[in-house]
DNA sequence: ACAGGTCAAGGATAC
DNA sequence: GTATCCTTGACCTGT
């Protein structure tokens, strides 16, 4: 199964989503504020739904969650959108699209979210990212939070001893929706994967992270020991091309057939693969056709 | 209407 | 310590 991220450009508008500054938030009248924050992120959320509507229409079962839904969710608490009566509604018509429409759903907070900071106030504001993305997973039905193991300050040894400390802290519904993923700078396919079968969590391979952060290990002898991650469930992985060449960290606009080919010889149907590509689900078109046309 | 600069947040790096 | 870049998409401001 091939699935995408966020923004949804074949339904143009309705597959986008709004937001606003804190610097405009705060320069509106008392009044208008909170009148703001809700009309996007019931535009947004509605959104959402139409996004998994199509998906389902198109075959895409796979799917990720913006991060950026309800505006400024982590920065203010002015209001408790998670009891507001028109988001659970919202909110009820994603999980209830989802489920009925088997859509696989996933959200990945974002670079703020280091849970092994050396700053204690960092890791304080990444629970809070979790907290706010766990909130919000509850209400829609997702059950997995993709996350890197953030920063390498003082050593990848002590980062990673500082982020199982962090993870062991958190809370069980959180703990138990947070799947690790490799990254293209720090962490290897190899560290994760330790790491993961340390803590009992699943990892995410991301294929062009490895490319562009390789460890001494062949992908290939990795793959059993990630599939077991799953423990039964289906196993992911992120797939996208070098912008200029294999090991640019940067994505290009859609996924190459030869990438693809490679990551599908690699794992078949056992894997779901999630096409990072900045021209979104017009890639995993793509890629499907080019599927099609090799299979005709 | 359009373009260019800006944005709440972290990390790494160079100085 | 401070400045600058990384990276993303939408906002925002000036024209």
């Amino acid at each position: 199964m091939l699935g995408f991220a966020c923004i949804c450009k074949s339904l143009k508008e309705n597959g986008k989503f709004r937001t606003v500054t804190l610097k405009t938030y705060l320069g509106l009248k008392e009044d208008d504020r909170l009148k703001r924050l809700r009309s996007i992120a019931v535009d947004n959320l509605f959104n959402c739904r139409k996004i998994l509507d199509w998906c389902a229409e198109n075959q895409i079962l796979l799917y990720r969650f913006s991060s950026d839904l309800i505006p400024l969710a982590t920065y203010l608490n002015q209001w408790q959108w998670w009891e507001d009566p028109d988001i659970l509604n919202y909110c009820n018509r994603i999980k209830e699209a989802a489920v009925s429409k088997s859509v696989r759903i996933s959200m990945h907070p974002d670079q703020f979210c280091v849970l092994n900071s050396e700053k204690p106030q960092v890791v304080e504001s990444s629970i809070g990212i979790l907290v706010h993305h766990n909130r919000f997973s509850n209400l829609i039905g997702n059950e997995t939070l993709v996350l890197h193991v953030g920063s390498a300050a003082g050593g990848k040894p002590t980062a990673i001893e500082r982020f199982e400390r962090a993870f062991c802290m958190l809370d069980n519904d959180i703990q138990r929706k947070i799947v690790l993923e490799n990254d293209d700078k720090t962490f290897t396919t190899s560290d994760v994967l330790k790491l993961c079968q340390r803590l009992h969590i699943p990892m995410v391979l991301d294929v062009h992270h490895h490319v562009c952060n390789p460890c001494e290990e062949k992908l290939e002898a990795l793959i059993p020991g990630i599939l077991d991650t799953w423990q039964g469930r289906k196993p992911k992985l992120h797939l996208s091309s070098g912008k200029s060449r294999p090991n640019d960290r940067s994505h290009g606009d859609f996924i190459r057939f030869e990438d693809y080919s490679r990551a599908y010889g690699l794992v078949g149907d056992t894997f779901d693969m999630m096409l990072e590509a900045k021209e979104k689900d017009l890639a995993v078109l793509d890629i499907m056709a080019q599927i099609k046309f090799n299979q005709d």
